[in-house]
DNA sequence: AAATTCATTTCAATTATTCTGAAATTTTAA
DNA sequence: TTAAAATTTCAGAATAATTGAAATGAATTT
């Protein structure tokens, strides 16, 4: 059977003229390759060269080569195709990221990880914490990134970074002149905006303040927009206030445990792809740094 | 590396969604095409299917599926178009030939010839012998059917049949009504018109008659024309006579040295390409035969 | 849930293939 | 013609592929 491989040592004296220059190239011996030609011109039931210096092709050498060469390009380039796929080098990558990640980390993250591949494409949307997952849980993304929360089954998650939870009021109001660490009882006579965030926390002296909410917002620019309408007042986690309004402040909260957990989301179905096996672990590595980067960042900018 | 037969077995695997009717396809045992895919999949750095039952593909294995079967499908084609061509089946090949063959002989040999062949080309010219010797010699085709003659450097030749000559003359000549074969000295005051064949003929009393000639005429249908026309007699090999005018009779010669030898030429310094060689062996087992049988038929039909 | 069947994997031994190094041969150049 | 360079040949060494048998793992039946 005629191997691909005497292709290439045909294609590779060919273009030579000699066993000498090729077997170098290939990094063979002579006599390998010598063999290797031998055993093809036996298959072909012809000679390829005109003498055994291999200077000159015959006509059926001419022809393999033409055909040869084409082959060979074909192959190369598909193998290149499967090796830069599997590597996670190159695929689509439909990503579903809540906003805050999604503006404020994954610009610089994705530039960091488009750099060191070939040919990827990635598809970004960004929609609140329980769409990412749905996006996730239906297929309809391969990565999410979002909070930990309901409806989690047949996902995957590994948990990012922690987001630390901070008050957020106006500045001219009576909270904004604490200077410490907010405690629960503090916040116990403001009117509470609740927000998607706020669902997970469970320590009784918050539960016992949001009972006495009544409102809830999704949209993270109408619930800012709010607080500094003077509506009240509401608990975001640290990477949501980094962009916050003049006349707005942010107040850290005592509840150490009470805290954004953000997760990478993958379908626990089926077997990642390799892009996407090489997103989540590029997110892993580089965006816990840069969300702490972040937010200490924005700390020091603002006091 | 991967090797294409390791895509080979994996697109087969795939397609039947198991190993056990994928080795008996490939002819192989199952533990075989187990350890190649391994192998595949270790080089891939990922799985190919969700389980060990080979169901259903991964990701991955949905990719490389994809690309492997077209490298495999390219790959196939281009080593059939090698093997054709190898194999003297197809390819381009330019044959040159004396008119009397190419009208008598080559339409049912050629027939026959592609009817074996697959995706071969024939460009057939008939000229004159001395043009079929230049376009072979130059290059022009790759196969020429003439006679023997000068000019003959740079090519190799194999004698095909001997073609008995014979002596054209009118029906209602003298000549015509000689019953056995016809000697140099009866057509002695006849008015020889010489023709290419005749240059060959080195009879001493041929050579007698020959040099009383002052006509020589190149194409046969002006030759046969002179002839019709009482401009003369000529000598003709038998082929050529099958064809003859009403008018015309055509008398075997007893010199049975005298005789065309049909050869067929090729260039002597490039070694042939496989069609060439297919088709000089086709017309070396076949033509002696055809000729024979073609000057036998039209004897008895004129009888 | 145990038993049965079916498919696949694993592993050591075998077989086949490919490669090498040295010597012989052939070709080219001087 | 000889000397130099390139190629071929060949036996042994290194690699790689294949097999058969046993073990493992999944589905199906009892």
């Amino acid at each position: 059977m005629i191997k691909i491989e005497a292709l290439r040592v045909f294609a590779n004296v060919a273009e030579n003229g000699s066993l000498k220059e090729a077997a170098e190239q290939l990094g063979r011996t002579q006599s390998a390759l010598s063999m290797t030609l031998k055993q093809l011109e036996e298959e072909l039931g012809g000679a390829l060269f005109e003498t055994d210096r291999k200077r000159n092709l015959t006509n059926l050498g001419e022809y393999v080569l033409n055909i040869a060469q084409e082959m060979l390009h074909q192959h190369d380039q598909g193998l290149d195709l499967i090796e830069r796929y599997a590597k996670g080098k190159s695929g689509r990558l439909r990503m579903a990221s809540v906003p805050s990640v999604a503006a404020l980390l994954l610009p610089k993250l994705l530039r960091g990880f488009l750099l060191d591949s070939d040919g990827a494409d990635i598809d970004l949307v960004d929609t609140d914490s329980v769409s990412v997952r749905d996006a996730v849980a239906s297929g309809r993304a391969d990565i999410g990134i979002a909070s930990a929360g309901e409806g989690m089954e047949g996902l995957r998650s590994d948990v990012l970074f922690s987001d630390h939870l901070y008050v957020i009021c106006r500045r001219d109001s009576t909270l904004a002149s604490q200077t410490g660490m907010i405690e629960y009882n503090m916040i116990a006579s403001e009117a509470l905006i609740m927000n998607e965030t706020l669902l997970q926390l469970d320590h009784p002296d918050f539960l016992a303040v949001a009972s006495r909410s009544h409102l809830k917002v999704r949209n993270i620019l109408s619930l800012l927009a709010m607080v500094s309408a003077g509506a009240g007042i509401t608990i975001l986690p640290g990477l949501a206030k980094v962009s916050l309004d003049e006349n707005l402040i942010a107040l850290p909260l005592a509840d150490k445990n009470c805290a954004r957990r953000v997760c990478v989301l993958t379908s626990a179905q089926r077997t990642p792809s390799p892009l996407v096996e090489q997103m989540v672990n590029h997110l892993k590595t580089h965006l816990p740094h840069m969300a702490r980067e972040k937010v200490d960042l924005d700390v020091l900018r603002k006091t």
